[in-house]
DNA sequence: CAAAAAAAGCGAAACGTTTCGCATAAAACG
DNA sequence: CGTTTTATGCGAAACGTTTCGCTTTTTTTG
């Protein structure tokens, strides 16, 4: 049977409110204290949450709410600020909303029903409508990856449309002016400004910019892969790819060797994310690399200030992408 | 405000017990439940699980323990089964031990902290100590994916080592011989079978195998990219390879391609698991398939009925797997 | 139609915490 | 050393359900 603070409290003859103290940061004159601690380890008690929670109306829960768990990033980002969270004392629920709005919203309210005191979303209705209901109830957001239009929150988000840019000036620079565009879907937010800002660079420069060689399906390996069949097949292909997420490139590179064109030589290329495999492949990618421990690492804290101490000043944080230089880009003049 | 029983009370005037009765399937008059059901519509009306915790000493949540987030299988797995789950009314906490059996120790008694009603886990310590506190307090397991040896409960598994053997046999008869073993750290349940079957059925047709071929790594794209490297570079290269998971088979695809080497033709292969990129890739890939949607389906079944009506009985579903024929093998004589 | 049986509803006491206002003990002060 | 101030400890009343035993109502039956 699991112990209460009655255990507690026939093994030091205190009263239940003095116990309470001792977890909830009263004061406590040191011999009570000790005594306390003792009895816990003798005991092995643990705290009931439901009584907890039931009383104090916090549940020391976080929703995670992302599109869709099977994207690298979105893995990535959930699996560590659930873990950051965790070492806060908070426990995490997860969602994805399969990229649906509409279960996004049910999931939202899924997570308000089990009371959670906070929600870390990657959004993905941009109107952020959605998360108004959390506001509501004084539940704290914090999001990932994008603004939303009519909700304002705590934030963390990177320069995306300057990351398209930068690839975009990279490629120019090697003397690439025909670049395929290996993206997700434009109803996307990140695949839409990392599109964005390429485009705009390109126009910048005075390019105009094909539209059929600008390819946007799911933003997976199969989408990178069925794009890049695409565009290497056609007539007059590019002589360079820019790819929006890691999974789109993970796809290039299968449709690029499957065709045995040599990245580097036949076509050039850059990337992004640089994860797992990116690292190791050969010859090495050129790519945009996001600070991925940054970006969850200021998530968490934001999400776990916000818990501690409630402000209604709301704070984004807006971290850079960086470059990185590979041998896959062949230059041209 | 939060409404509560009280105000379900007040708009219809039966008594709690009554209400309590509604929400718990009891009898009561066709005219009550539907008036208890309109105060529900009227005041939006959501449980308190705290409350209903607390009481009731069931939580509704289940527990999903795996050793890995990032591995495509375990990510399939967990996804299906909380969706499942929650289709029958609870909700999951998930965890993943990081390959680490200390670390999934802990997660465990992180769990039954949780006050967890059932735990489905892809057990990582083969003996299963780990799993017996819960037991102990009257939690149902499930297993996937491998049987505990100290340890019994409900299982889904699947005929490892046919798999392994089934491989083996299939790239006999195309008349290879010197096969490259792509696999994972011996220490996990499903790479030693995967790969004792699939030596045991080379055994069986007399066919010593060198251990210069046997390659385990870590079961990533990383470890298949690197074992492959390594097997097509050395002197005797093998002329097939055996994948004995997805990420190894993706590690391998993109490896072989690197070299300039064409499946099907300068080497043979044989994967694991028809996941996403796997169903598209050309050559079409003879592979292993493991029944993933009967996975998941009958480890939630297990589950929820574990929980509706606890039994000693334990049942084991062992599910067959699959050889799926693709163009990947050549045939040699 | 009355008596017996079955069905439905009720009240009160939990479940294990937190919190509030007060009482008491210790420390500080002149 | 008595008095004020400050630090600790206490008791009791919640929080929103579930459950048990019992009463009342409804249905069945001879």
């Amino acid at each position: 049977m699991a112990k209460t603070y009655k255990d507690i409290q026939a093994s030091t003859g205190l009263s239940l409110s003095t116990i309470s103290k001792y977890f909830n940061g009263g004061t406590l004159r040191e011999e009570n204290r000790r005594a306390i601690e003792q009895a816990i380890q003798k005991l092995n008690y643990r705290v009931n949450p439901f009584a907890q929670g039931l009383k104090s109306r916090r549940s020391r829960k976080v929703g995670v709410l992302i599109p869709e768990l099977t994207s690298t990033f979105h893995t990535f980002v959930t699996s560590e600020v659930c873990h950051n969270l965790r070492q806060a004392g908070y426990d995490t629920i997860v969602c994805d909303s399969h990229l649906d709005p509409d279960v996004e919203r049910e999931a939202l309210s899924f997570l308000l029903d089990r009371m959670v005191d906070g929600i870390v979303t990657i959004p993905l209705d941009q109107t952020g409508m959605q998360l108004k209901q959390a506001q509501d109830r004084g539940v704290p957001v914090v999001l990932i990856d994008q603004l939303t239009r009519d909700f304002k929150a705590d934030a963390v988000i990177v320069d995306n449309a300057g990351a398209g840019a930068m690839a975009a000036r990279e490629l120019l620079e090697y003397g690439h002016s025909r670049i395929g565009l290996v993206t997700g879907l434009s109803s996307i937010y990140t695949m839409r400004e990392r599109t964005n800002g390429f485009l705009s660079e390109l126009a910048l420069h005075g390019i105009e910019y094909p539209q059929e060689l600008r390819h946007e399906l799911h933003f997976d390996v199969d989408g990178g892969y069925h794009s890049t069949l695409a565009l290497l097949n056609m007539p007059n292909s590019p002589t360079a790819l820019f790819c929006t997420n890691y999974e789109l490139m993970m796809g290039m590179i299968i449709a690029v060797n499957e065709l045995g064109a040599r990245i580097g030589e036949d076509i050039s290329v850059v990337g992004f994310d640089n994860l797992m495999l990116a690292r190791i492949i050969k010859p090495k990618l050129t790519m945009i690399k996001q600070p991925m421990e940054m970006i969850t690492q200021q998530a968490s804290r934001l999400m776990i200030e916000r818990l501690e101490n409630p402000e209604p000043v709301h704070r984004i944080m807006e971290l850079p992408t960086e470059l990185i230089h590979g041998e896959s880009i062949k230059r041209l003049r």
